[in-house]
DNA sequence: ATGAACGTTCCGGAAAACGGAACGCGGTGG
DNA sequence: CCACCGCGTTCCGTTTTCCGGAACGTTCAT
């Protein structure tokens, strides 16, 4: 009985399971837009070439890939229809979505919504306005944090533990990545933001992600007080100028909390966090 | 070099693999609409209890399931990013989309987009009316090709061999699956209305899934003339009298062109099989 | 013709998935 | 008060699958 169990049981990162890596493939499947050739999922993955074939060949075989001509493969009916039905489990985007268009109608800008994973934002609907010009964002798309507006939000809103932890985590990988030149990378900064951030109601990304593209965003919470997502505005910084910042920053608070208040969220927790005015609460 | 191949290659259905059984616990998660109990998930897959269990921490590890109050999982951020991704995946959607609002506006009824998965229509996007009244359908939701006017719509454009082998497949578990009295449950009378579809370009769907709720559907064709999906319009009898059918068919027959165009289809497939004026072409 | 890249198949070693059985727990009803 | 039940969880030996290096056939562009 002298236990000698695995002695490695305390780590179970290293070693990803099949389902991970079916789900990476997955991943890139979905995310590439179009059809999919087998070497490029590979090299996406980082996963050997057998590997990623077998997984394929399952995918296709219970119907989440399917083959496309020349050899390639595409997003399958049945991981359409789990999509579907993934987006639409739970209530927060089926508030966001009418809110959302209202909010390009009224700002005639990008409107999204995202949820937090990890230590990223995951954007998950985007109401897009008549213009054509596109930005690097897209449904599904995934920016760190601490560049975006949206993950601001999400942030500002995270109790003080979490919130250090999750830049703990950020810091992990070397620095802070700064995808522009004007992405706060210096810890202290993005403290100072946050702290403006919860001080006015919303966050300001002023080309932190992208350059030539500003945007807001404001956390939405569930009943509990805990952060679910964040709605944004984006644009073109020669049409998010400050005046304009000033009105639609406002404009994501209330429709950020309109959503909240749908999910349950009772007033008390929103006017803390969202709202911005009462210098109480909090430690 | 007498192909001695494998002898057994046929049969890989039986045992399946743990990504699948992974990826139906996801569906049961998803597909709950709320968050969801270990043993609930166990009884709807058919898995045992430490089966579901094991699959579920797995998920929960990579970010596909998180733990909500009470011990109950709900589907995690990770997944809504894939199904962000892979609703945005095919131009199919994206081009749907508006165009289902069109609809939806111009017929005060709800318009929907199906993609066919084996013997089923999988509905990915709603378009829902004002009004409150609640339908079976719902996304994500799946309903067998013969009972919906979308599933109608996908085999009237098949190959007649493809066609052939999807109702020989429906007939194998028994007899065809009726949910309502008005089901058209014999081969021959679905072939008739399957014949029906093809010369007027829209199916019909008069109770066959449904009581009180009738459709009208028109199929969507890709590059190839392939069956990429369908979009339907579907309301309760009385809205849907005898001469609203023939006002909304074909309005949803151009709709399904206008996507199929948009598709990169040529004027060529569209003409003999959604248009249906053409006396020519098929024999 | 030569070379490179691709998709595919093979194989032995390694690492899981599997489910029956058992445990601790909370609620219910005798 | 104590069976009884259902739940979520853990353990374990057996079975199955996964893994990736290496090699093969093919298809292009050089």
């Amino acid at each position: 009985m002298v236990k000698p169990v695995n002695t490695s049981t305390s780590q179970q990162e290293p070693g990803k399971g099949p389902v991970d890596k079916a789900m990476e493939v997955l991943e890139a499947l979905a995310r590439a837009g179009g059809p999919q050739r087998l070497g490029e999922i590979a090299r996406r993955t980082g996963l050997t070439k057998p590997t990623v074939h077998r997984h394929l060949r399952t995918l296709a075989d219970c119907g989440f890939a399917q083959p496309a001509e020349g050899g390639a493969y595409r997003a399958g009916p049945r991981l359409l229809g789990l999509a579907a039905a993934a987006l639409d489990s739970g209530p927060d985007l089926r508030l966001a979505r009418p809110v959302l268009n209202d909010l390009r109608r009224r700002t005639g800008q990008l409107a999204h919504y995202a949820v937090p994973a990890g230590t990223e934002a995951v954007h998950l609907e985007l109401s897009e306005p008549a213009g054509e010009y596109r930005m690097s964002i897209s449904p599904g798309g995934r920016t760190p944090l601490h560049t975006s507006a949206v993950g601001l939000a999400m942030l500002s809103a995270l109790p003080v533990p979490e919130a250090d932890a999750v830049l703990a985590e950020l810091l992990l990988d070397g620095a802070l990545p700064a995808p522009t030149p004007a992405t706060l990378t210096d810890p202290g900064a993005l403290r100072a933001e946050l702290a403006r951030t919860v001080r006015r109601g919303y966050a300001v990304d002023d080309e932190y992600d992208e350059p030539d593209v500003r945007s807001v965003a404001a956390p939405v919470l569930d009943a509990q007080g805990r952060v679910v997502g964040a709605i944004g505005v984006s644009g073109l910084t020669f049409a998010l100028d400050d005046a304009n910042v000033a009105v639609f920053g406002p404009m994501v608070r209330a429709a950020a909390r309109a959503v909240s208040t749908g999910l349950g969220g009772s007033a008390a927790h929103l006017g803390l966090v969202a709202g911005g005015m009462t210098d109480g609460g909090r430690a």
